[in-house]
DNA sequence: AGAGTATATGAGCAACTGCTCATATAGTCA
DNA sequence: TGACTATATGAGCAGTTGCTCATATACTCT
């Protein structure tokens, strides 16, 4: 009923020693947002194609299965979080992975891979 | 202007083995679910502090510096996307993480410490 | 049982996301 | 130069997210 709970903190000391583990603000908010860069099927399927050498817009949009108009803004949004590069030749522009670490990233991330694990439908 | 390249694929060797790398439809849902978990600062800063050991919903609620509702609201997310567990005592219920492989993947991320990526201003 | 505490959950809302469509920009080639 | 191609970008819209508020549930203690 209150939203408050009554006592400050249940465990003080494990409050404590959680908050020391965190870092800050910034960095936080920072991790979140490259979370979320890969956090949608279309980016995670760029990068991964990313992954695996340069590609042009055109062949990103074919691989992801989207238009070349969502690709662009795609990208463009992966440029801003520094996750790809590009490099314009003549009329293509290629793109590139930028951070090295992203593919062990991912492949950490598929090692998780509960069995179970419930999809499309987390949210709410 | 037109929104389909008109050379089907630009380097369709290229291409080919891009897609070849993707993993299935499914996989590729289940690892963006993942990312989308990790990609908002509370839900973050929950799974950070549960790295230091098992802490109940108010001590969430301190450590994330939300309101235990809100608290309460994610930890139901996590709880479906199985990456916490819950066990009760008495009138508290205590959260742990559900797969030990998350710390390990926290890490990887924050190793991936671009200087300068740009922040609370990615989307759009 | 009844008051009190911790947590869970549903509704609802403001902000955000990912797409399309229209249009702009940058380059090629005749 | 002008027609064409690849990419970029802004507006706008439907769907989603993360929060609050009200309420429900589960437990404790007297």
């Amino acid at each position: 009923m209150e939203d408050r709970c009554t006592i400050t903190h249940q465990h003080p000391e494990a409050v404590e020693r959680a908050r020391r583990a965190l870092p800050g603000e910034l960095e936080v908010l920072e991790l979140a947002d490259r979370f979320q860069a890969l956090a949608d099927p279309s980016r995670l399927r760029i990068l991964m194609a990313l992954i695996t050498g340069e590609l042009c817009v055109c062949d990103l949009a074919s691989v992801a299965g989207i238009s070349p108009s969502a690709t662009s803004h795609h990208l463009r949004y992966l440029r801003k979080a520094r996750l790809v590069r590009s490099r314009r030749h003549g009329n293509v522009v290629y793109y590139r992975l930028a951070c090295p670490i992203l593919r062990g990233l991912l492949e950490k991330a598929r090692e998780c891979a509960l069995p179970g694990m419930e999809v499309a439908s987390l949210g709410k």
